[in-house]
DNA sequence: TCCGTTAATATACGCTGTAGATATACACCG
DNA sequence: CGGTGTATATCTACAGCGTATATTAACGGA
């Protein structure tokens, strides 16, 4: 009943996925000024105008990158405490930013609207919940932590904290004693 | 002892505030996107070349922007109690971020290394000290306070806090209530 | 076999940042 | 007064960008 992808001009079979993925890995390796319709193109062998087709545009080039970002966050495991759960959330967004330093800093740039990114953001308001956390203050806490958690990684990835890795560290397991701390102060409220 | 400022072809006597100037306005007017040589060059009545003796190219007129940001910034009072002077930062930079939506992305985009940039790091840094603040933790706090207060005026100024004034008003709030308590918390230990 | 649909190309336009060479108007010196 | 040096702005040109438009090639179904 699906209809088996017709094809066109060229027998290419072009997808969103693969623009998707060589968009990524240009964007590593040559970094995100490198990342053009063009340049994405030539890598796929194709000519630009092809792109059009899956992703709109430039801008939805861009999008689509941020979207496979959110994507590479682990999934949420609800068997596990509060506190853990967080954690690997925080992991998981630092370990993305360090693994696209270039590509990470488009998250602040571009306002995440995508479905990915709403289920995000209820993961982290449903871990709350559960924590105890009291319904009035879920939502400006999770705004909180997704700032920090997304502020924290893309500092590191622009470079803005400067010294040896033990000194980021150092940052990151204040804001988690910090917010682990605080969250339990609210809960027993 | 100082040159008097020599003329060349045009009289036009430009000067780098001056340039610096129009790219804040036309940014304000049209968004960062429409900031471009041309554009502001044309607002000044002079062709594009004439901008690089004073920015040296595009990315310095962006550094100038973000030097400029961080200029408004009001002062630092030292005669108040620590929290004042805190709140009067955060304060500060969500003005700012208020009053240039569009420049305000900036400040993640491009790592501030600026004379300017580092001065207003050693103020945080001695307020908390004053705070009493125990020293192996006055860096790393100076550093996640700023993750804060910029992440929040950034997710602020780009849109993506949904909801109302009030919404955003309750994670102000919230992350000054959080972080007050915890100085005071390290401040006893 | 012909046709409609779809996937890709080809071409072109206006824009961008900026390198390089050039012209101008002043300050200074004799 | 007449050079002359130098800083200042301009002119021209180029390669690259995003993309609107028109065109072509290949497929599935009737």
């Amino acid at each position: 009943m699906k209809t088996p992808a017709p094809r066109g001009r060229g027998t290419r079979g072009l997808t969103r996925e693969e623009v998707l993925d060589a968009t990524l890995d240009l964007a590593e390796e040559r970094g995100l000024d490198a990342v053009s319709m063009r340049g994405v193109a030539d890598r796929l062998g194709v000519t630009p105008m092809a792109l059009y087709r899956y992703v709109g545009g430039k801008q939805g080039l861009l999008d689509g990158l941020v979207e496979r970002l959110i994507r590479e966050l682990p999934d949420d495991d609800p068997a596990l405490p509060w506190q853990d759960r967080l954690r690997a959330i925080g992991a998981g967004i630092r370990q993305v930013a360090r693994r696209h330093p270039q590509v990470f800093l488009l998250l602040f740039t571009r306002p995440t609207v995508t479905e990915e990114a709403r289920r995000a953001r209820n993961t982290v308001q449903a871990i709350l919940r559960s924590a105890g956390v009291p319904e009035e203050i879920v939502t400006p806490l999770q705004r909180l932590l997704d700032t920090v958690g997304m502020g924290l990684a893309a500092s590191e990835a622009g470079g803005r904290f400067t010294g040896d890795a033990a000194d980021v560290d150092r940052v990151y397991d204040l804001a988690e004693d910090l917010f682990l701390a605080a969250i339990e102060r609210y809960a027993r409220e």
